[in-house]
DNA sequence: ATACGCCAGAATGTATCCAATTAGAGAATT
DNA sequence: AATTCTCTAATTGGATACATTCTGGCGTAT
């Protein structure tokens, strides 16, 4: 009777979203929801309107709500912006990292390079990235990139799958490229070299206009 | 009785925000909107919520909402963010702009030049900018940057006023090396001009930390 | 005089009921 | 066989009533 509130609800949500249990496109039922809270259908209108917010979900008027889909122009076109945004959020960033964060960083770079499994993957690389950031001052900044983040998570999934991208040389190296540019404190070489990273990915993925389908 | 609908409210309280009818940091109440449409407090809800999510309103559970306000650091953010993401919208829409698109940009930078009065120069201004954007699809780019102008309408304005910014001669040359880029096609000239015309307001901006109070 | 706590009023959050709209299946027509 | 039309069931939107939470003023104690 304590566990309903918006908030809780969305939170719920959207990480079925992030880790797949709700697939892009899939309807979402008001009432289907509000049973399974204990609570009644007004909070989720509202939990659903948060999320709409986030970009995670698509609500059309007396129709209904649907996890949000990204066409494929769509998503080069997100990472198009995180090429412009990423940049400059770890640029914020690096002056205020404490070095507890950036060995916690060290650390992720090494388990991501040992990771063999995909789920584990997505999850290390999302920790690694986010937490570059963790020094930067919440604000709308952060918010345009963690929703990307979000957005396009189905996305990075489907194509970590395709490619197995937990083996990729390349982005490891990429990796650690950021890394000494965070732990020297130099804002420039991390910037590029997490431009590129993103650059790469972006141009490798539009290779495989199969996932959009 | 057909005025209602949550999209209704929430356009018509986002312009008396853009407009400054309601200022920064002022309360809404709910009651208060839904009496002054006709409807029930439920569409009010759902519209504060829309509004929230373009940044353009503050909710804070059990208790109420305000409008946005931004401190001098998120304002200055968000130039920076202007920045990196306008010039790659502007290059999006130069393929696509119609002849008649672009007759009315330069019909706009004449426009601009001429007017001393600063609301006029606020609306002019904005809709110059917001039709070099016109040529590019839709989508989360663009949504980005309409919700930045959004959010720092308000800070234009007091600005505009400050300095009179309808007499500055930078500004009007500015507009037309972007228009230049744009007649021509030229979009590395566009990006590169628009940067240049954000960024020098943005430093201009931060040195009149006053509007902040 | 300041700080803390309590109480009253007001505003928000939630539940339920009813109305309006949509989607989907099935039948009829071309 | 494919398409369109219609009708019904299901789902969403809105209004009202009630419960919960917060804000701010007043009084008391330190």
């Amino acid at each position: 009777m304590a566990s309903s509130s918006p908030g809780r609800v969305a939170e719920t949500l959207r990480e079925e979203i992030l880790n797949g249990t709700l697939a892009p496109g899939e309807r979402i039922v008001q009432e289907e929801i509000a049973l399974r809270f204990g609570a009644s259908r007004q909070p989720v209108r509202d939990a659903l309107r948060l999320l709409e917010g986030d970009g995670l979900v698509t609500l059309k008027t007396n129709s209904g709500a649907w996890v949000s889909k990204l066409s494929e122009s769509e998503c080069d076109e997100a990472y198009l912006v995180r090429e412009r945004l990423e940049p400059l959020l770890i640029s914020k960033s690096i002056p205020n990292l404490t070095s507890a964060q950036i060995e916690k960083l060290t650390q992720l770079v090494a388990e991501i390079e040992e990771t063999k499994d995909v789920e584990s993957f997505l999850r290390l690389d999302r920790e690694f990235h986010l937490l570059c950031y963790a020094g930067a001052e919440d604000g709308m900044l952060r918010e345009f990139v963690e929703r990307i983040w979000n957005t396009t998570q189905n996305y990075r999934r489907a194509f970590a799958k395709l490619q197995d991208i937990s083996h990729s040389e390349v982005t490891h190296m990429e990796h650690k490229l950021i890394l000494d540019g965070i732990i020297r404190k130099d804002s420039p070489q991390a910037e590029r070299a997490l431009e590129s990273h993103i650059r790469r990915t972006r141009v490798t993925l539009a290779q495989h206009k199969e996932l959009f389908k």
